[in-house]
DNA sequence: ATTCTAACA
DNA sequence: TGTTAGGA
């Protein structure tokens, strides 16, 4: 199928799908007049990249995940795969670092507000 | 009609 | 990510 096809099978953007591409998610063959063929997988393949951009996941990851699972029509089903469970622990990492900054500035945030808000200088 | 690449009011 | 230009 052609990009035109695979975008609306997948509801993602023919933009979009160039994208995957450069980002080394989707890897087409080239018709001879330069079009891009799809192979059917590819849907599900999409799919999987949906899902694993939604966990957060950077495409570079993604890019060596993606082919770590496998789909059973429909969903993303994980199979043993070298360095997934260090790359997962990774990114789980990474994400509990941004939660522990974002309190970080919470607090602070919390304290300038009790403060201005004790000392009653809110003044407009 | 569709797709391609490159680029950005 | 959208959109658009200029081609094939």
């Amino acid at each position: 199928m052609r990009i035109g096809d695979l975008a609306r099978e997948s509801g993602v953007s023919r933009r979009l799908l160039r994208y995957y591409e450069e980002q080394g998610l989707l890897r087409p063959r080239r018709l001879p007049n330069g079009y891009r063929e799809y192979a059917d997988a590819d849907v599900a393949a999409v799919r999987h990249i949906r899902t694993m951009l939604a966990a957060g996941l950077p495409t570079t990851v993604i890019g060596r995940l993606l082919h770590c699972v496998h789909d059973d029509g429909e969903r993303m089903v994980p199979t043993a795969c070298p360095g997934m469970v260090t790359n997962l622990r990774r990114e789980h990492r990474r994400i509990t670092e941004t939660i522990e900054r974002l309190q970080t500035s919470q607090q602070a945030l919390d304290t300038m507000l009790t403060t201005v808000l004790t000392t009653g200088l809110d003044q407009r």
